[in-house]
DNA sequence: AAATGTTACGCAAACGTTTTCGTGTTTATA
DNA sequence: TATAAACACGAAAACGTTTGCGTAACATTT
């Protein structure tokens, strides 16, 4: 690659100072008008650019948001991110995405990587591994200084920022209460292991549902899956019981759509035998059959929030209180619960 | 956010020098032992980190690739950057990824703003707009100081640089020929504008298989969708005809899942009415009923390609020839096109 | 005692930019 | 004609880091 032209190159070609190049290219009126068009005329025809890492160095600014992800080939993540660039740019940042590969090791690496002058500041959702052996010492050095930093979606309850998750409980308690209403019994939910802070809060809600209702809970009804197994013959054993369920709530679209497939393998009708929600971001619900119903997590307007939090944060001096955002869910109501075709 | 230590800031608690700080922080044996170890306890009480700005700077180079996409909400595209972040990492380098959502303007932008010290080189698939009015300015200065670029999916043939493309004819032309084999005789093409360089490719491959087969064109089978209007709609007019299609080429995954729903919908049976198949690269393909058979795009390996052109180039000094890597295709076969159900 | 070597540090340049302040020259005013 | 104002530019610091070179002070060798 060429080496860029720079101002102190122009200044040598003509004979003059930095200081007058660069006034000369921001129209500075303490430049001849003559000086400065012939000096404009160059660096134009050399198709000059500041460089940005002086620029950033000296203004102490980057004007950069750095964004710490699990995963990146994940709808609702990558949906976050949309949402995050959206305002960001329309606020006069960038945005530069890392992904942790639920990886504590990477997560750090991450953070070291980021947090040392590249960022203005940090949106990130933990990984799973940090969540499991809850060390969060990267975390804290950062909270210690102030580095405006916002958790989305898996966060940590001990660590101060701001944070913005979605209606977890909430969701989990509507969808519940849905598959009640259309007449669901056994209600089984498939869900993660607990630590996965948003597999434990559904979970919490799918409990508050049937409590609210006089519902005895059936442990024998909560499967945990484990992603790294596979997941058909997980879910399978939902069905190979003596008295299986007749309602489904999976608290992502996999499972839910895995669950749907499978149900129909086992000859089971949906709805008229087992009602299915699942959580969701995406788009594989809209195309099953039946189309699944699903709670809708607006991702979009997760990443938007998640953004201004974090801009206002940058951008005042004077420390604020740390808020927590709260999205609420919607049920997305499709044939896989429709009342019509409910058979008790 | 509290200022951050810096080796000034040490130098002056030990009322040393800057550069002693620097080489104490370093473990130079130039420094005495006891300072030494004075000054890294102080820095690593304080969680001194160097500044990556300054180094990047100083060192002229950020170990940072920038990716630009034209959509980030996009099973394809995401799974890209994760092979340009694995290949990455493993060399050391971080990933910026920005997103042009398929504007010129966005994409200039984006240019400008990572192409000026941000990063060392650039991935780069080209937004629709610029493949629409084909204004490549911003390429051509690029290659023009031989900046590292790589393009991938949607390349520009007039730009001089490293490329990495699916082998778009030849998957269509596989899918095309496996629809005649299943026993398709009225193959619709459901596929894009012209100006977008994948689309018309695949378009070549399903050409060159009917003509290669003896199967005269019926330019009435091409059906080409705008995604700017409703595609369901546009996507009805394929059945809506004297002599309906046998078999559906759809060149991505949302065309194809769309047309199995709207075909089941006017009544027909997959794969006994009409085969289909679409080219894919997320989930829903094996989650319609029945499950699609696909073209799969391999985005993985198709990012890990990308970003070795990319740091080989950075790191030869000595200029390398431009290559061309072209990963196959190959086809997943479902239901949507199995063989035993087939009518005629 | 003189020459040489070693130790332990500081200086300054370099990366590329912006901006404040200073200054020499010209022009306008009294 | 002396003085003030206007003009056109340069010097230098600042952002934070690394590193080659210089050099005092002390230690070792002949």
């Amino acid at each position: 690659m060429k080496p860029r032209i720079t101002l102190k190159k122009i200044a040598k070609e003509f004979s003059v100072s930095i200081s007058t190049v660069s006034k000369a290219l921001k129209g500075s009126h303490e430049i001849s008008e003559e000086v400065r068009e012939r000096i404009q005329a160059y660096a134009n025809f050399y198709n000059y650019k500041p460089n940005n890492l002086a620029l950033q160095l000296r203004n102490q600014k980057t004007s950069v948001i750095g964004v710490i992800i699990p995963e990146i080939v994940h709808h609702f993540f990558s949906t976050v991110i949309d949402g995050i660039e959206q305002y960001a740019n329309q606020k006069g940042y960038n945005v530069m995405v890392c992904v942790s590969n639920e990886s504590y090791e990477k997560e750090v690496l991450n953070f070291s990587l980021l947090a040392n002058g590249s960022v203005d500041g940090l949106i990130v959702s933990v990984a799973r591994e940090t969540q499991e052996n809850k060390i969060y010492k990267h975390f804290e050095a950062l909270t210690k200084d102030e580095f405006p930093l916002v958790l989305f979606d898996r966060i940590i309850n001990e660590i101060e920022c701001d944070k913005v998750v979605i209606d977890d409980v909430g969701g989990a308690f509507k969808a519940t209460n849905h598959l009640m209403d259309v007449g669901a019994k056994r209600i089984a939910l498939i869900t993660t292991e607990d630590y996965v802070s948003v597999g434990s809060l559904r979970k919490e809600g799918y409990l508050k549902a049937l409590t609210t209702r006089g519902v005895e809970i059936d442990e024998n009804l909560i499967y945990k899956l484990n992603d790294k197994n596979d997941l058909p013959s997980q879910i399978e054993k939902v069905f190979d019981v003596p008295n299986p369920p007749d309602g489904i709530l999976a608290v992502n679209e996999i499972y839910a759509a895995n669950a749907l497939i499978i149900a129909k393998e086992k000859g089971l009708s949906i709805p008229e035998d087992i009602a299915i929600i699942g959580f969701t971001s995406g788009l594989i619900s809209a195309f099953t059959s039946p189309p699944l119903t699903c709670v809708e997590q607006h991702g979009f307007l997760m990443g938007n929030q998640a953004a201004e939090l974090l801009i206002n944060r940058i951008e005042n001096s004077a420390p604020l209180e740390f808020k927590k955002e709260v999205i609420s869910t919607n049920l997305k109501i499709r044939k896989s619960t429709s009342l019509a075709g409910l058979k008790n």
